[in-house]
DNA sequence: TTGATACATCAAAATATTTTGATGTATAAT
DNA sequence: ATTATACATCAAAATATTTTGATGTATCAA
């Protein structure tokens, strides 16, 4: 179990996760591997309208999995390393468990 | 972007990544953090219906996280330390991007 | 063989998320 | 100033997920 002092990251956790969760967000996420990209991109590369991908993109933002960067009449977003840097500790904390089976319904 | 051989692999990080959207499930997962449970135990600690439960362990179940085993009346389930990893592996794929940004919009 | 326990499954209702199309805002080019 | 571009926001509709309560199945104990 967590400890308690780990709650507000668990929020946090929870939010990522759920930003994660849509194959079109993971199609996103994905067109960000090679790095910035702007949604006139994401368009292009994914056919969504442009109202969806913006709807996408700010789950995206508010889980903080991407940062944003405004330049001219274009946003650039990229993905934010420090997020998932942070998930995969958690998951990594998952599979650190002791093994030491406790007896089922005494 | 993902390569070509990688698609099956890519569906499966999508329905894990639901099966981590669901705070319940959340829950539930770091329940396990510790080994085993079995159903019942999840009812005493979560105070969830058993049928809601039941639901979330299907859920769980079939995006492949978590592995169940018999035993008399009682099933255990515990995490999937495997599904773990392919989890952490794809993470760690999407910050290796090497930053070369493209020009947007051309 | 009857009854209790542990869990799964189901259909309907409740709730949440996503999509759409319209409109709004800021920037920039003419 | 006017127009076009890039994107955000909004409300309504479409769709998907979750919850509930009832019922089903297998195992075990008496």
């Amino acid at each position: 179990m967590l400890k308690e002092s780990s709650k507000v990251k668990k929020e946090n956790i929870s939010k990522l996760m759920v930003s994660f969760s849509d194959p079109f967000r993971l199609e996103i996420i994905d067109l960000m591997m090679d790095g910035e990209v702007c949604v006139c991109d994401i368009m292009k590369l994914t056919n969504l309208s442009q109202s969806r991908i913006s709807y996408h993109i700010k789950i995206l933002k508010e889980a903080g999995l991407i940062a944003d960067r405004q330049e001219g009449r274009w946003v650039y977003y990229s993905l934010n390393k420090e997020s998932l840097f942070l998930i995969k500790e958690w998951i990594t904390s998952l599979t650190d468990y002791s093994s030491n089976r406790k007896r089922c319904c005494e």
